[in-house]
DNA sequence: ATATCAAACTAACAATTGTTAGTTTACAAT
DNA sequence: ATTGTAAACTAACAATTGTTAGTTTGATAT
């Protein structure tokens, strides 16, 4: 076992090329090419394709629900949580953006318990921040505006970050949790 | 030729399904078997797989390189203009759906001529509302945060508009407009 | 009745797919 | 020196892929 043993070199090369192509277009030979070996010799460190898929979604997918709830219970406003989901968001997609991108284009992929947990995760996941919102609502912090625009428009965003970190001129953690959190708390008009 | 001829049929039909598994996972006889048929039977009215992609997703995004290009040079107030983007968005969603989620998905998939063409109304596309929010920053009707920010962010709602439209209860098009005006106007906030 | 033609069919192809079996290599521990 | 082991290899498989060639069907127009 080196400092990063070989598995997790195949998984993290395998999540780029899903990034780029998608699962479905990117072949063992591909991964193994991109490794410089033979496709076979992937089978002596993973146990199918769909191992791999499995292993760079699920994990990802846990860690969001884990946070997720610990957001939820604590006793902050709505203001902060919604700030902490940002962050979170944030975090993960600078840490990990490969999975990130794999996670979002290819669980559909996924086959029977795993695609029944993911999908579980994912609605539990969304179920929880519209509960946040609403508390919000309640607590007279938010806009009592259509809630489930509210949801999906700042999960919309979140979950397609990958797509622009890092893309244009270099933006700190800190910058674009500050500006995305002005513009979803504020809106973009002066006044 | 019909009401809506066979090859029209064919085209809606791969777009369907390319929405829910993205177009490598789909072969030409999931097409088929939907339509009923055998695979080579597709082959009477299209050229290639490929250039079903290609006339799901090019078409759709002339058509909002089109009407973007109208709204650019309309003398119109930014907010105005901010306004008939998420509205160009909202219509096109509900209209066709699934090329939307296809043109989202399987963009990288087209070749050659076709890829560069999309790529360059796409990198246009976001140029120019680019442009918009900027001017509106100039003319003082945005604020002056983080414009890249702004730009994704709502181009990112914008986009996967197509996952959310008709799933949770039924939101009429003005009401979304409304709502999402709203958000991206004004923010969550109270006060 | 005959000809036309769109649109289906059967059968097959060459290439590519994920995967397995069995073997070799190279280095570390005994 | 011998053994053990991680990790590569070659060769091959059965299935699936997009696609082509040639044929049949069934309705419409002459």
């Amino acid at each position: 076992m080196r400092i990063i043993d070989r598995k997790t070199e195949i998984i993290n090369c395998a999540a780029q090329l899903f990034k780029n192509k998608g699962y479905s277009a990117v072949t063992m030979r591909d991964i193994a090419q991109a490794l410089d070996i033979k496709a076979a010799s992937l089978y002596n460190h993973i146990k199918s394709k769909q191992e791999i898929l499995v292993l760079i979604i699920i994990e990802i997918a846990e860690e969001f629900t884990r946070v997720m709830n610990e957001i939820l219970e604590s006793d902050a406003p709505t203001i902060n949580k919604v700030e902490r989901v940002i962050q979170l968001h944030i975090a993960i997609t600078i840490r990990n953006s490969d999975a990130l991108a794999c996670l979002n284009n290819d669980w559909m992929h996924l086959t029977d318990d795993q695609l029944a947990y993911f999908i579980r995760m994912r609605e539990d996941y969304e179920n929880n921040f519209r509960k946040i919102i609403k508390n919000g609502v309640e607590q007279g912090e938010i806009k009592a505006n259509n809630q489930e625009v509210m949801v999906f428009s700042i999960l919309s965003t979140l979950r397609t970050l990958y797509l622009w970190y890092g893309k244009t001129k270099k933006i700190s953690a800190e910058e674009l949790q500050k500006s995305m959190s002005e513009l979803y708390l504020k809106g973009i008009t002066n006044k």
